[in-house]
DNA sequence: TAATTATCTGAACATACGTTCGTTTAAAAG
DNA sequence: CTTTTAAACGAACGTATGTTCAGATAATTA
């Protein structure tokens, strides 16, 4: 047997990559091999390398590709917010958006350590990118006297990682929708920033 | 060769233990070798077993051993405090005893996917422990009308997650004392909590 | 229909893995 | 000093790893 009948990179692509996210999200990345993956997607190993050139851009590219959409989504928030405005939307969309991305998340936090340095490099500098614009929105309320906090560096810390912590629980039909996470933790950020 | 000058099981014991913390925290569980760990402290690997039944345990071990000492040192807490103080006294806590371990709260974090499934009940059980005491101050807080907290479930997870954070960046000997971190964190887990 | 290109197989490569074990040497016990 | 025990070596086991590639077949183009 060779090429399988249906077989078109438009379909294998994805389902390589989908794969990959979801093996590694479940295994981890240096306990997944590549049969694993191909026998996920239904495929012989050396398929494959047909859409990645190796088992490191794999990785790279679902972790660059989350990076890159998260950077994006806050891009959209609008930007004439007063400061709790713009510290609401922030914490609502980051809700939003990881806990629609469990497997994404999980990877992007979890398997930092297995990227190349320079594969690193480019993540920690998007990741330090978002952490920046949560920093900028702290600064400008303690300008402006909206926001009381002493240290905006350990704030922004603290705040994504009470957020991000969300994605190590919540699951979509459990006992709090996602509206009433939103408003619980909104309340949580409001008060720990002094609004 | 056969055994070595100087070879003892109380010194080779705590070395293999220590390598694999190392390791284990620095590339992950499934990327790190039984002969990496051997290489480290100084050993074949076949010398690894005398110390341990098997790599599983190796990891399982250094979890469990984290998880009773974090329980052991919440034990000594007073309990005869207020809910504000016991919440003071919990933040101050977890903030000095995560800091002192960062691998091992890393590993415990990172590694349960790793864990048989027998061996993850058993952490899980630990953890849930840990949590329920934190659960029970904020309840008696509430009830007692000293915090406002909308739902203690999630306030639990959201704090601790804002704690253990601290591990991503908190370096001993940085622009912060763990004295002032502290006094940062309580700031905003009191005021969170509505204190 | 014929030629070309895209896609996958299946075998192979060198290397690494966790673990076992017979043997050897050092330390401890008598 | 002799015997016993503890500790480590070093080779070997079978299996798995990431990756390459020639060959085969399907889809596409001409």
């Amino acid at each position: 047997m060779a090429r399988t009948q249906g077989s078109h990179s438009g379909i294998t692509g994805p389902r390589v990559r989908d794969a990959a996210l979801k093996l590694f999200a479940q295994h981890g990345y240096a306990a997944v091999s590549m049969r694993q993956i191909a026998r996920e997607v239904g495929v012989q190993a050396g398929a494959l390398y047909n859409y990645t050139p190796d088992k490191q851009s794999l990785l790279f590219d679902l972790m660059q590709t989350h990076m890159t959409e998260l950077l994006a989504a806050r891009e959209e928030l609008p930007d004439e917010a007063t400061p709790t405005e713009a510290l609401e939307n922030f914490t609502r969309l980051h809700l939003r958006f990881h806990s629609e991305r469990p497997d994404e998340v999980f990877i992007a936090y979890m398997e930092l350590r297995n990227l190349t340095p320079e594969n690193f490099a480019q993540i920690e500098e998007l990741r330090r990118s978002y952490e920046d614009g949560l920093e900028a929105i702290l600064r400008a309320g303690i300008d402006s006297g909206d926001f009381e906090v002493s240290d905006p560096k350990i704030a922004t810390m603290a705040v994504i990682a009470m957020l991000t912590g969300v994605n190590t629980w919540f699951r979509e039909g459990g006992r709090l929708s996602l509206a009433e996470v939103e408003q619980i933790y909104w309340d949580m950020v409001r008060k720990a920033v002094g609004v």
